[in-house]
RNA sequence: GCUGGAGUUGAGCAAUUGGUUAGCUCCGCAGACUGUAAAUCUGCCGCCUUUGGCUAUGUAGGUUCGAGUCCUAUCUCCAGCA
């Protein structure tokens, strides 16, 4: 997608990775071309997520107290990361906002499941610690050289555990981050109670991140009616090149046979550029023919639609009707 | 007309020297995807009453304990020759 397109379905901010711009094309290269925005070109907000979460999704990492040891999915390579490295490539690449340097649990409530949560959210706190004195310290040589400053949120972990995440919230919440991530969470009817239970002890006067959340439209609902500002998600995308797409009736496969002869837009509700120029049968068929451009227009209406339900989550609010709003839009997604 | 080669699922191909192969890749059908190793992955894809069973290799016979494989006839296609 370009950004053009982004800003015209109303994408207000970019969120990228610290662990792909390290591996490519190299976070000193993103610094050397004037910062991630300048670099994509893009005049707005960006967020980077600190590598993280690569520890739980890449196989055959090796971790320790200082870090994470790993190789590179594109040449092998050795690689490592602390949270001082982590912090130093943050801000090479110059977001706006940087998440520091944690260890996401996996799901479960077993006993071991607990016993790993423990041991990792130790490690978490400890690295939130190390990451928000080199972020200071980076912040401190902004300011000599009359650079811009740039803000770090903490991230919340402890696994399915309402204590876990009752005591890192309070570990967050008195330490100066300028905001806070929300990590480990997975399905939003589930972690409802955690997650209002952890926003009722982080600052209201921060701004909350729902790491990785958003593939569900009832992520946005929960989330925001919780106390969430702000989401990132690759579902949209991803479910977008994979040919699933939203509609307000749910979601559906575009290369599902039903719609070879379908001349209507992906939705006649959605105020889309894909859906206001193309029809079903023709974005099937840039699917089944391989084409790029089926992922670029079902990117583009997957992304409007997650933006525009935001847009109607905000004005619902203002016209003090979410509720409502809330339980028709559900009931009819679902 | 003669000579040679080839016919296996919608397509393209495997299947050892006659010995467990209804096997592979596409296509097709459906599902999944949550801080992006993902334009990816999974299942199904001859028939049935499906933890199994049955029937297949152009067609009709034959040899053999056993045939996609060997033999005979025949049909179709391809190449060369006339």
């Amino acid at each position: 997608m370009t950004i053009n397109q982004i800003s015209d379905l109303g994408g207000q901010s970019i969120l990228a990775n610290t662990y792909h711009l390290i591996l490519q094309p190299g976070s000193d290269l993103v610094a050397a071309s004037g910062g991630l925005a300048k670099f994509m070109g893009f005049d707005g907000p960006t967020f980077t997520d600190s590598g993280g979460f690569q520890i739980m999704s890449l196989p055959k990492v090796k971790i320790t107290e200082t870090g994470v040891e790993f190789r590179s999915h594109i040449d092998g390579s050795k690689l490592s990361m602390t949270p001082k490295s982590s912090m130093v490539a943050q801000h090479q690449i110059g977001a706006d906002i940087h998440m520091a340097f944690d260890y996401p649990v996996g799901y479960g409530d077993t006993d071991t499941a607990r016993a790993n949560a423990e041991k990792t959210l130790k490690i978490t706190h400890d690295w939130a610690l190390q990451s928000l004195y080199h972020h200071q310290k980076l912040n401190q040589n902004h300011e000599k050289n009359h650079e811009p400053l740039q803000a770090l949120y903490g991230v919340v972990q402890g696994g399915e555990f309402q204590d876990l995440r009752e005591a890192s919230a309070k570990f967050f919440a008195e330490l100066d981050f300028d905001g806070y991530g929300i990590g480990g969470m997975y399905d939003a009817r589930k972690c409802e109670n955690l997650l209002v239970f952890q926003n009722q002890i982080l600052p209201e006067s921060k701004p909350r991140h729902w790491l990785g959340m958003g593939a569900e439209p009832i992520d946005l609902f929960v989330g925001i009616e919780n106390g969430i500002d702000t989401f990132d998600c690759v579902a949209p995308t991803r479910q977008a090149r994979n040919g699933a797409l939203y509609t307000y009736d749910g979601r559906i496969n575009i290369t599902n046979a039903r719609f070879t002869r379908d001349f209507s837009p992906i939705d006649s509700e959605c105020d889309c550029y894909t859906c206001a120029n193309y029809t079903r049968s023709y974005i099937q068929h840039l699917f089944k023919a391989k084409e790029i451009l089926a992922c670029t227009l079902a990117s583009i209406h997957n992304e409007r639609f997650v933006v525009r339900t935001v847009e109607q989550i905000r004005d619902s609010i203002t016209s003090n009707t979410f509720h409502e709003f809330k339980e028709a839009f559900l009931k009819r997604y679902y």
